[in-house]
DNA sequence: GCCGAATTTGAGCGATCACTCAAAGGTGAA
DNA sequence: TTCACCTTTGAGTGATCGCTCAAATTCGGC
């Protein structure tokens, strides 16, 4: 019964996705979005409410897309702390992305947004916090099966290998090239299979 | 001879620094700035030509900031390299500041600037570059002077540590308490110091 | 065909954006 | 004291901001 949206959903909270993850959520204006999902401002906000709740619904999006794309690394490896080693020499391939989108929409909006809008920094943060506690899982589980030594202390190295993980994004938002890119990521996931023990 | 200006140049643009640097070139108003400088703005217009310029002016002004603090790290300490070593141990230092400041203006820029200011984005980038050309160098001369062994790349590992510093400082805006902060800088620390060759 | 419910439409709302400029105000030299 | 010079002032510029809502449009059910 009656009439039915011309657009479908997803993609329009796909296209908002790209723009807030490209240009942020000052640098993105109604105007600019209005054009990406071809909507007029009634549709948007009767679709999504408010710039903010559209900016928090792309984010929690993104967030499943890139937890998704970590848990698929643990769930594809021999091991799931093989999976996290993978998870970061994936990130050398980057480079394929326009350099707007290397960095992780969390992290950008965390640096983005300090006071003014306490909500979407805590949603941003929550995220973050959700990697790193499943970071911190799978080390837990890798020092429990013996793969990692006793002497490691699973949060610590969380907090470290999400340090490389928001350093290279960062890095990589530069605008780095296929090679360097990956020379490096191979660095940072060789340190992290040293840390094994040495008959894992 | 006439009149003088009432307000000193470098207070306002410490100032509009400040400003800047927490909430961003897009989040940060003409109203902010008028407030924080205490200048109409006329005067901010007289004096800084246009918020482009002020806010490229402050990016200058930090990235010289910056690089003082590593440069003092280096020549205070040892050796270069342990200087550097230093600087990242010293990032555990990082939670005296509140959250907006703890991450380089530099690298938000980067992240936030990505098409619509080309020549601030340029800046951005020219700044993390030096920094980076920087540590080049210093890891040429403890290679050349034997602290670090042959098989180490000066550049690539440059861009390693650069990850650290920046992942560093964007963990850090996440706001960690001290001692969180100053556990994980401790460990990038100690890795790069067991990079030195053994009887060094 | 017609109706009622759901949806799109887009002109336009008040607020704020970055910015300007004629007028007022202060200063040093004569 | 006057005057030329420089600066501050702040109301006001047009543009754009996020957002609204009455009217037009499109559908299923009858």
């Amino acid at each position: 019964m009656t009439r039915q949206a011309p657009y479908n959903r997803d993609h329009a909270l796909e296209a908002a996705l790209t723009l807030f993850w490209r240009k942020g959520y000052h640098g993105t204006s109604l105007k600019d979005l209005e054009a990406a999902l071809n909507m007029k401002p009634g549709s948007i906000y009767a679709a999504f409410k408010s710039k903010s709740d559209l900016f928090r619904a792309s984010l929690d999006q993104h967030a499943a897309l890139n937890l998704g794309l970590l848990s698929g690394c643990v769930a594809a490896a021999p091991t799931p702390y093989l999976g996290v080693v993978d998870f970061i020499r994936q990130l050398g391939n980057l480079a394929e992305r326009p350099t707007g989108l290397r960095a992780c929409m969390a992290m950008k909006t965390v640096l983005e947004i300090t006071d003014t809008d306490p909500e979407l920094r805590a949603a941003a943060l929550e995220q973050l916090d959700k990697a790193e506690t499943y970071l911190t899982a799978v080390f837990e589980d890798a020092r429990a099966t013996g793969e990692l030594p006793e002497t490691v202390e699973p949060a610590r190295l969380a907090a470290r290998v999400q340090i490389y993980i928001l350093g290279f994004k960062v890095n990589a938002t530069r605008g780095g090239g296929n090679d360097s890119l990956r020379a490096v990521a191979d660095d940072l996931a060789d340190e992290l299979l040293r840390l094994r023990r040495a008959d894992a």
